[in-house]
DNA sequence: TATAGTTGTAGAACATCGTTCTATCACATT
DNA sequence: AATGTGATAGAACGATGTTCTACAACTATA
């Protein structure tokens, strides 16, 4: 059992606290984001099986120490991507402005679709763990929870105006990310039994408004 | 490139034929049969992760080569496993009898959701490729066609009954699958953000035939 | 300015993985 | 009884995540 090592402690040096004594020396923080973009940049152009320690510190032009020195391990640096796609896919939910409840919930719908297929690996990475990391941090899941709440929000307009049923907004919220989270993951894994994928997302989209109207 | 080598050729020796010449001597299929027994087990008792062609040879009793000579890897291994899985998946959503379009619906939905909390393991593999495999067999794809067929069967009953609006059936069944898959995927994972996921998945299944129906 | 300490680099090393290869051995058909 | 097919054991290769050690470079202090 236990497979690959990972020791017990190994937490993550908490970047984040300036530790108050004197100007504390910043640590050359560019290495910190060299390595993150081009661990961003070998998912994107090589899929999720190619983010390996050693090719992101070779495309960051740093020592693949530099992975634990900074992030703890392989798993600290995925964390980091994975709160970049949580954060882009809360981006894509952000109201655009629609005035009607339904055009608001039905712009987040296409546009939480519109996301995953620009940021397939990033979206595998995310709910599928395509690259295989133990545990997801809890900072992770905080952001998770941030698009998680746009939607909530969105689901409160719409009852607010009537045009959704009144129940928990959490639970319908639920309802309507389990249905494009289940219709966008099929599509990225090419099992859609269906023609025309961006029709009949539209179609689901509309039956679910219709499900959940008052 | 490619990562762990994987070499052109390595058909599966396609142990259907039986090469009609003479009585064709029967390769002890019991190695065959232990191997995908022990894979199973050790899917089910140490996980996903834990599939590897050594350990499952030690289960199996057999040595690491058999996987080769009888599955051409361990992908072809890992595809019988995905078949097995797929099968009870199809058993799972054959209707029990019911006579109301919606309730033979109903519990379908129900019993997917059965099959996949009760084999976790199998379902992470046939949608999540938990055992990293290459590409997955048309064989597998088949028999995961055959599940959605049986689904699709249902749809068809609920229009004929009048009890679902008119629509192509596939595109119903469709949506049916990826809302279920969605709900489902989610709670695996531990993604689900909602109190009570038995009630939860209820109220989905409610919303979907709200939806649904004429 | 010189010294000390932190931080990154380079490279080897370990265990595990999928996979291949080379022998040796057991069995079944002829 | 002779032959050949298939299974076994074990080493080996390349790649992975991870750890460790030695060395170089930079920053902050004396």
């Amino acid at each position: 059992m236990s497979a690959t090592g990972r020791r017990g402690g190994a937490t993550r040096p908490a970047r984040t606290a300036p530790a108050r004594t004197k100007p504390v020396r910043t640590p050359s923080q560019d290495v910190e984001v060299a390595l993150i973009d081009a661990a961003e940049r070998v998912l994107v152009r090589d899929g999720p099986d190619a983010v390996t320690v050693r090719a992101v510190a070779v495309e960051a032009g740093v020592a693949p120490m530099g992975v634990y020195n900074r992030f703890g391990g392989k798993d600290g640096l995925v964390d980091e991507l994975l709160k970049r796609g949580f954060t882009g896919l809360r981006d894509a939910l952000i109201a655009r402005g629609e005035i009607d409840p339904g055009e608001r919930l039905f712009g987040a719908g296409l546009r939480y679709r519109e996301f995953a297929l620009s940021n397939r690996a990033h979206y595998l990475a995310m709910f599928d763990d395509a690259i295989h990391q133990d545990v997801t941090a809890p900072e992770v899941m905080l952001i998770a929870r941030a698009s998680f709440d746009e939607l909530v929000g969105h689901v409160r307009y719409g009852m607010a105006a009537g045009a959704l049923a009144e129940h928990d907004p959490q639970e319908v919220a639920q309802q309507i990310w389990s249905t494009v989270h289940g219709a966008v993951q099929l599509e990225i894994k090419g099992m859609l039994l269906v023609p025309d994928p961006d029709r009949s997302y539209r179609d689901l989209l509309g039956m679910l408004l219709r499900g959940l109207r008052a």
